[in-house]
DNA sequence: CTCGTTCGAGTTTTT
DNA sequence: CTCGAACGAG
């Protein structure tokens, strides 16, 4: 290079603005030689600010040497190891930023793909934040799927499909599925749809067509009819003019593979790649990638992947390790930066997640270190008798911690499973504590959601069958299996749409005559809603439309304690389409971007499986049901062996490194396992926390001792956690343990959180008042089931769950 | 066609 | 235990 041949020669320390000067280069090359002398100079002496004087960007301010070497370094492959909070996003923002603000590419130009909606949102908004560019013009910032659906909708004849295909959800994908099976007479028993689904999901990950599948794929499932039943589906989905998510990349493979000009095209336009969270990158996506980068030699690649191999916790969903731990083979020359400096931990914290996953065999190596000089506090380890105690602890705990002066929204509860949450819900609506579930089923995926948007989609395309199934029934309107069944095998047989089938149905007298009327009157009913979508909005066609229908009433009229819940996602709906101009634009987004926003103006503790805690951060962070066989989870171990385990470890990592100040963990010594009780083995994990930064917590009900002090410092002790904590398991014949020195007796002299006159909703017999109360029994006037006596346990207080 | 009952299965789940 | 799907009686 230029520059290399005139440091050689002058060998002198010209300063940079001299030299710059000297070489009459632009501002954006001039960053890049900063770097390069950085490099050169084995002691540095070019310091990081002379540096940020001479680029004088703004944006550049603040980051760190390892930030601003992966900032800058935009020429070539990169791979960015970032390790838990140490700034990821700022890298891959202020990188685009430094890219657009460089000249070297219009917004347009730069690819940028995310796993979630919520990585995209968040960097499109971080970008515009830096460098005031309209966030429309960051056209290609998304996430995989919806990067996919774009270039698919653009080329869509190509792959068999019209450009304004449905993106099917997996409700229907299995509706589709199970005529599948039927139509092939396939015992559904025995070949569940729903294992097929996921299958074929796992093929479309690794990017697998129904012609690749070997025959190991073809015996997994119906006798070795796997491949005719695969192709039958996609041959389905065509003719449905739909996509499930997985084509959306599958599809886009194959449109690149079998025209190269079109490919040519995008890799031109894609100057720049970038990629966030890349240890979680499947085959597929892998393979898309590869095809876009492509367009130059691999050692010129302009791809920057940034991850964490350390953080790669779904594997179980296809996600490939290897893809991050071999970047550089398959990009020859990359660059790699470790991102190593954690602003968010303390340093006990840090090291308690780093001596976890040290654990693991085959990492690329990045050791956290804090950034601060305060250690900070030790890790907490508590032992409880079962869940429920374990539950009542970690509810203690968080009103301690609130007496001085935590915020709820500082802490959170981080589970291996959703089946540990009840426990917690339980104890926090008996203590009025509030909490809200992050995750578990998703806002697009509960029932009235779906429904409501079979209703939309049927309106705008009266061609979606899968979407007049749903519905046809739904409200009920009294047409059963039977006339469904008629009316595929007449669209079938004419090959028209079940909606033409109907209109032909309805003149004739196959149907019975209830039906008939019945069927005649929802058609009219849809031609109108469709006739009156051209004129108006969204939104208030959706509210007329659940109302017309019967579908709100349907709810209203249902009295379980879920009803009122749902009435309220619909009005959430709703609200949400006031957004849009016009139903159509509203469809187009929905499928692939629609996620409810948690609303932090309450505050509220968070409760959430470790999967879904990946990118978050709380003060306080509370990790139960460390256990063998929850934790790490005993189907991991079965099923993958090492590599199950070395990902419930990392996991581990995960949750710990979610907490900034303080870090719980706690076990229970029984747990109840599908109805019968276990008694339980501290997890693996516990022993492999460092003694010297754990606490070990025996104020707790697990601890008969009686001691002066609270908690044990292990400090050097060289006996490991578990051994300390065998001296405190609790004598499971005593039923009175100490609780934060008050006397806490197990079972019947509990005294109930609930008053007389008190509104409670029950699941199955919905809303109630309660009318008299003994020790944990009340009784309950219900609304609609009458009077009932029921165990506390069982009722939550009437409230809307956030 | 609808409602009630029994039966069986049971991590994690970004799109 | 606790949810859904499947089946049989009104």
């Amino acid at each position: 290079m230029l520059f290399d041949k005139y440091f050689l020669k002058t060998g002198k320390n010209y300063s940079l603005p001299h030299l710059i000067y000297k070489l009459g280069c632009n501002c954006a090359i001039s960053e890049q030689i900063a770097i390069l002398i950085m490099n050169k100079m084995p002691n540095n002496k070019f310091s990081l600010s002379s540096q940020l004087t001479l680029t004088n960007k703004e944006y550049l301010q603040g980051l760190n040497e390892q930030q601003l070497e992966a900032v800058l370094n935009i020429e070539g492959p990169l791979l960015v190891l970032a390790g838990a909070g140490t700034g990821k996003t700022r890298v891959l923002t202020t990188r685009i930023a430094h890219i657009l603000a460089s000249n070297l590419a219009r917004p347009n130009e730069i690819i940028s793909v995310t796993f979630t909606n919520k990585a995209a949102m968040e960097m499109k908004e971080r970008v515009a934040k830096l460098i005031s560019i309209p966030l429309e013009g960051m056209a290609w910032l998304g996430t995989f799927h919806s990067v996919g659906a774009k270039i698919l909708r653009r080329h869509a004849e190509l792959v068999g499909l019209k450009n304004d295909f449905t993106i099917l959800d997996s409700d229907d994908q299995i509706r589709l599925m199970k005529q599948i099976l039927r139509a092939n007479n396939i015992d559904e028993k025995r070949w569940p749809a729903r294992q097929f689904a996921s299958l074929i999901d796992g093929w479309k990950n690794k990017g697998l067509l129904p012609k690749d599948l070997r025959s190991a794929h073809k015996s997994l499932f119906a006798n070795g009819l796997a491949d005719k039943l695969y192709q039958q589906y996609q041959q389905r989905l065509s003719d449905l003019n739909a996509a499930d998510f997985g084509d959306l990349l599958l599809l886009s493979i194959k449109l690149f593979k079998e025209n190269p000009d079109i490919l040519t095209l995008y890799q031109r336009r894609f100057k720049y790649i970038l990629v966030d969270e890349y240890q979680d990158s499947n085959v597929a996506q892998y393979l898309w990638l590869r095809l876009l980068a492509q367009g130059k030699k691999a050692n010129e690649a302009n791809i920057c992947v940034v991850g964490d191999d350390d953080q790669s916790i779904y594997g179980w969903r296809g996600a490939e390790i290897d893809n991050i731990l071999r970047f550089e083979k398959d990009f020859p020359g990359a660059k790699i930066v470790k991102l190593e400096r954690n602003y968010r931990s303390s340093a006990h914290i840090l090291k308690c997640a780093s001596k976890i996953i040290a654990n693991n065999k085959g990492r690329l190596g990045k050791t956290l270190f804090a950034n601060s000089d305060n250690d900070g506090e030790k890790l907490i380890l508590t032992a409880s008798w079962n869940g429920e105690e374990e539950a009542y602890f970690v509810a203690e705990q968080i009103e301690q911690l609130q007496r001085e002066g935590e915020k709820l929204n500082s802490m959170a509860i981080l589970l291996r499973t959703t089946a540990q949450m009840r426990e917690f819900e339980e104890i926090f609506i008996k203590r009025g504590i509030n909490y809200r579930v992050i995750g578990g089923a998703k806002f697009y995926e509960r029932r009235e959601i779906r429904d409501s948007l079979a209703y939309l989609r049927l309106i705008h395309q009266q061609t979606y069958d899968l979407a007049l199934e749903r519905i046809i029934n739904v409200p009920k309107r009294g047409i059963g299996a039977a006339s469904v069944q008629l009316i595929h095998k007449t669209a079938r047989a004419h090959n028209i749409s079940m909606m033409q089938a109907i209109r032909l149905l309805i003149e004739t007298e196959e149907l019975g005559a209830k039906q008939r009327k019945t069927l005649s009157f929802l058609i009219d009913q849809f031609d109108d809603w469709s006739r009156r979508a051209k004129t108006t909005p969204p939104f208030e066609l959706a509210e007329a439309v659940l109302d017309e229908s019967g579908y709100s009433a349907f709810w209203q009229n249902e009295k379980t304690a879920d009803a009122p819940g749902r009435l309220e996602n619909l009005k959430e709906l709703v609200n949400f389409m006031r957004e849009f101009a016009t139903l159509e634009e509203f469809l187009e987004h929905i499928a692939l971007v629609l996620e409810r926003q948690s609303d932090d103006s309450l505050d509220a503790v968070s409760i959430m499986t470790l999967h879904a805690a990946k990118g978050l951060e709380f003060d306080n962070i509370f990790l139960a049901g460390w256990e063998e066989g929850l934790f790490p989870s005993q189907r991991s171990l079965d099923e993958n062996g090492l590599s199950g385990l070395e990902e419930e470890r990392r996991l581990a990592y995960v949750g710990i490194t979610r907490a900034r100040k303080r870090a719980f963990i706690s076990l229970a010594q029984n747990r109840l396992i599908h109805g019968s009780w276990q008694t339980t083995i501290p997890s693996r994990f516990i022993d492999e926390l460092p003694p010297s930064s754990v606490i070990i917590n025996k104020n707790h009900g697990a601890f008969v001792k009686e001691s002066a002090n609270n908690y044990i410092d292990t400090g050097s002790n060289t006996s490991n956690n578990v051994d300390i904590l065998d001296e405190f398991i609790p004598n499971p014949n005593s039923d009175n343990r100490v609780i934060e020195g008050k006397f806490y007796e197990k079972t019947n002299n509990f005294t109930s959180n609930f008053r007389i006159d008190q509104r409670v909703i029950h699941r199955k017999f919905g809303v109630g008042t309660i009318t008299n109360i003994e020790g944990r029994k009340l009784s309950i006037n219900f609304e609609s089931a009458g009077p009932k006596r029921v165990l506390d346990s069982f009722v939550k207080e009437e409230q809307v769950k956030i």
